[in-house]
DNA sequence: AAATATTTTTAGACTTGCCTAAAAATTTAT
DNA sequence: ATAAATTTTTAGGCAAGTCTAAAAATATTT
């Protein structure tokens, strides 16, 4: 149970994420365009953290996460999404500010603070970006009839429920455009053409958003229009 | 202006709490022991932060900050301070309990953080070990008229304004007896045979108090008994 | 002022995490 | 089923930060 550096905690946590979306086996190569690094430093770092029970790892066919990989994992998300939360609700930064802090934040180790923390937020479910966050027992309660606005069928009321955090463009874009969570929309039409969707916000304001927007966006169903 | 190392900031500030004290020339053993490292590891890196023109570096004379290496330690010692303040202040911490995270802490970069964090805590001025908080420009407000509790005279009153944070022992031994800060105590007897102090805190109780622990305290005069 | 002791620096080595270039395995196309 | 393209691994190197052992400088004793 000894520490791990910064760089297997942040391998770690991207296995995670990239296998909870295939369930499968990660790659190499999908490794290395996450975390910013070159195919062979992948295999030099999947070896060790399979030396050390936290992957598995067979050579040329990718890795997963053992049960203490993804535990640890996990909690690093735990942390990640805790402190993006305590940035947004006690210092308010906007939500597009907070993701970068949080990749400092959390490799911070201190399981007390953690949980204090978690306290003095009140036990938040979800961070400012409307994804989950893991429990002290790393237990994830994944929003349910949760789909991706993309996805959303016309005519229909919708509230933005998750929106993906990875861009910071996106972000901005959708603060621009008061597309924040709990937004209400409705989805007025599609166009195969280039798969955008029209959609009202408010009594009045109506936008056309892209593929790029819609498809990295969560809402839930609220009505039918 | 580009970012330092975890290993280049803690030389900095423990050169500056070095310094301090003896506004002279630090010297490498010094350092080596404050560091937990051998002295060869602080020649290597007083050579490299000399490159770096952080500090002044002569051979076999030891170092001192140059300006731009004292306001790098200063914000460190204030973004230490401050989550320690944090810590306690907000997450109900212990002040003997939040030393260490504060190592950790004091390392994230991001100055939004720690400017939204002082206001969020108010702009204290004092650490909860009683020591002053440097401002965002560095300004640092000693509290004058503070002496040690070894110096002070028999038959006064003082109050407890700082305590030295080094020893997580010291700390505990004084919460244990509730010679916290803002504690008034009656300063009764001293006794030169171990230079031990007595002191009379609260009502009735009297306690027989070590140099090791007088040396470490430091108070106020308040008013003679 | 030597001799001795202490402090500091140098030399050489190790680990971590990363890189480039080349080799090997695997996948896809013909 | 080969050949070509792609992915992954290996080999060898580099920088940071640390260590031990030995050499050099400085300080302290006699
Ligand atoms: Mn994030
Ligand atoms: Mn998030
Ligand atoms: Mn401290
Ligand atoms: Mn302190």
């Amino acid at each position: 149970m000894k520490s791990l550096s910064h760089s297997e905690e942040n391998y770690l946590k991207e296995i995670f994420h990239l296998s909870g979306l295939t369930e499968k086996r990660v790659s190499t190569n999908g490794l290395a365009s996450r975390l910013n690094t070159k195919a062979s430093s992948i295999t030099d770092m999947l070896q060790k953290l399979s030396d050390k029970k936290l992957v598995e790892y067979v050579k040329y066919k990718g890795c997963f996460l053992t049960e203490e990989g993804e535990r640890i994992a996990i909690q690093i998300i735990r942390k990640h999404r805790l402190w993006e939360t305590f940035l947004v609700n006690k210092l308010s930064f906007g939500w597009e500010e907070v993701h970068d802090v949080a990749e400092q934040l959390e490799h911070i180790d201190s399981e007390k603070l953690i949980d204090s923390l978690d306290r003095f937020l009140n036990y938040p479910k979800f961070d400012p970006h409307g994804d989950p966050i893991p429990d002290k027992d790393g237990k994830i309660v994944y929003r349910k009839s949760k789909i991706k606005l993309l996805d959303a069928a016309t005519n229909s009321r919708v509230e933005i429920v998750r929106v993906n955090e990875d861009s910071l463009a996106l972000l901005k874009f959708l603060e621009r455009h008061q597309l924040t969570l709990g937004t209400e929309l409705d989805v007025l039409e599609k166009f195969p053409f280039d798969d955008s969707m029209s959609v009202r916000v408010g009594e009045l304001l109506e936008i056309n958003l892209s593929k790029k927007v819609t498809e990295n966006i969560g809402v839930k169903f609220i009505s039918k229009l």
